[in-house]
DNA sequence: CCAATTCTCTCGCTGAACGAGAGAATAACC
DNA sequence: GGTTATTCTCTCGTTCAGCGAGAGAATTGG
């Protein structure tokens, strides 16, 4: 957001912007080597996240639900489905109550895969958090919770 | 990273951990949002970033440079370049010092694309940051420069 | 039951990005 | 100083992710 500072007062605030989108680039990049590391597209690590994260909440992906959580039509899911699954990483169950339905299922090899790339990160963002006490975390927390929901604000007044 | 947060330990730092992908992903989407509405590719929006920071810096930006920068090879950057050209982004002059070289230069329509997208997340980030004093803005700002660090340096040790 | 709905998948297509390499300008070396 | 090596950019042909349209199965509602 540096492009648009230069008519923009600096202070406190601003710094924090600054610092909130070299994160953010930082994050992506960081996804985005992983995955062409193991050969995967970003929106296949995109994809892989949000499954796991679905199955750690226990609730059950269909085909439908990942395509819209990362925004493609059905021909786009159904290629990214197939490419999940050739690589091992998904498996596709006909859904017996609702036979419209297909359920993806994660393979432990996906699981593995997602701690390899989230443990490091993990790890490193656990260890930035040392030399901080109860209430400094606290008021970190405070100030990223604004943030997501100015955010999530920005998103909805500009979609 | 909730996907592999169920073989972890909860606690003040992962909440942050957790805040801070949520931040990421609401950004990205933010970005995406912005783009898909103007006709751009993410990896227009990603380039013209670039260029607008470049242009802040004061620093000349070539193809080479900007291919670099978002990590396409030398073919997808002539199409980038050409398409932001078509798009009345930038302009493309020979450098009269070395006439190898391609110089871009942004339009004024790209300034004012950059600030129709930044201005309001940051006027949201910032009025996000009332409610905390300067000791409170500081102790965010240097957590976050941890977590960039720590973000930094998972990226290198594991690429 | 017949119609409307809800899922998923197939087909054909567009276009971003890749690999290989050509072309033009500059720098380096004998 | 002329030949060779290097540095940029761009062209060509290809691959493949994602789109639009729509077909095919299963379910739900009147």
């Amino acid at each position: 957001m540096d492009a648009v500072a230069q008519e923009r007062p600096e202070g406190p605030a601003m710094e924090l912007v600054h610092l909130l989108r070299a994160v953010t680039v930082e994050f992506d990049l960081l996804g985005a080597e992983f995955a062409a590391r193991h050969g995967l597209h970003p929106t296949d690590l995109r994809a892989l996240i949000h499954l796991l994260d679905a199955a750690r909440a226990g609730e059950t992906v269909t085909p439908g639900r990942l395509g819209a959580a990362l925004r493609l039509n059905s021909a786009g899911t159904t290629g990214l489905v197939d490419r999940l699954e050739r690589l091992g990483l998904v498996a596709r169950s006909r859904d017996e109550r609702d036979r419209r339905r297909v359920l993806l299922t994660v393979d432990e090899k996906a699981v593995g895969l997602g701690w390899s790339f989230f443990g490091p990160v993990i790890g490193a963002l656990v260890g930035a958090a040392d030399g901080f006490d109860e209430s400094e975390l606290a008021t970190v927390r405070r100030y990223l919770t604004a943030a997501l929901a100015a955010a999530a604000g920005a998103r909805e007044s500009a979609g």
